[in-house]
DNA sequence: TACATTTACGCTGCGCGTAATCATG
DNA sequence: CATGATTACGCGCAGCGTAAATGTA
């Protein structure tokens, strides 16, 4: 599983639309459905209820939030001190560091 | 990057040998070589001083380990709590969970 | 019709194993 | 020569983008 994914699950459960994730983060709509399913499958939970155009983080997906803030913390910290200069990919999301 | 890369890293961290690592996660031999060598190439440090057989961890190699533990725990925790049968992976290195 | 997500599909690159090579004791 | 790490190399598949399809307002 990459640490991308649950980057991106972030983005997409905070502006709860993909179309706009995909913008923010450089990739094409298609690919953040993509990654979002990656995960879904991976734990075997829904993450989103897709009624119509609207996504409805569902309660798994309200959990998966919490972990995926922290892994990406641990991350970017782990980026920050052991790299002169870090990537900073994910500095944004990192509010807890 | 992928978080099997961290559990990698800590098995070769705490046996000093890339062979028992490669044998206890069932891949070969190279395919850690690999595997430590994408983590060091992306954090940009090196985490091993290579020694003739001998494998020494490095400064960097050790905070690593700190951030690798916490990385899986959160990991670990993530797949306990939302999946019903997780794959349990990484189970047997979680001991802070 | 406009907009957002999903599906279909081909392609590229990453990561794997096998085999060969290097290096130490 | 035995053992362990690295390098070389080919292959398979995961994940990407483009294009088409689906579905709502």
């Amino acid at each position: 599983m990459d640490i991308q994914f649950f980057q991106t699950f972030l983005i997409v459960a905070k502006l709860g639309n993909m179309t706009q994730a995909a913008e923010m983060l450089n990739f094409t709509q298609p690919t953040i459905t993509g990654q979002i399913r990656t995960l879904e499958q991976h734990f075997g939970v829904k993450l989103f209820d897709r009624v119509g155009k609207k996504l409805y983080i569902t309660d798994a997906g309200k959990k998966l939030i919490n972990y995926s803030e922290r892994l990406l913390s641990v991350y970017n910290e782990a980026q920050e001190e052991l790299s002169i200069h870090p990537e900073s990919k994910f500095r944004h999301c990192n509010n807890n560091g």
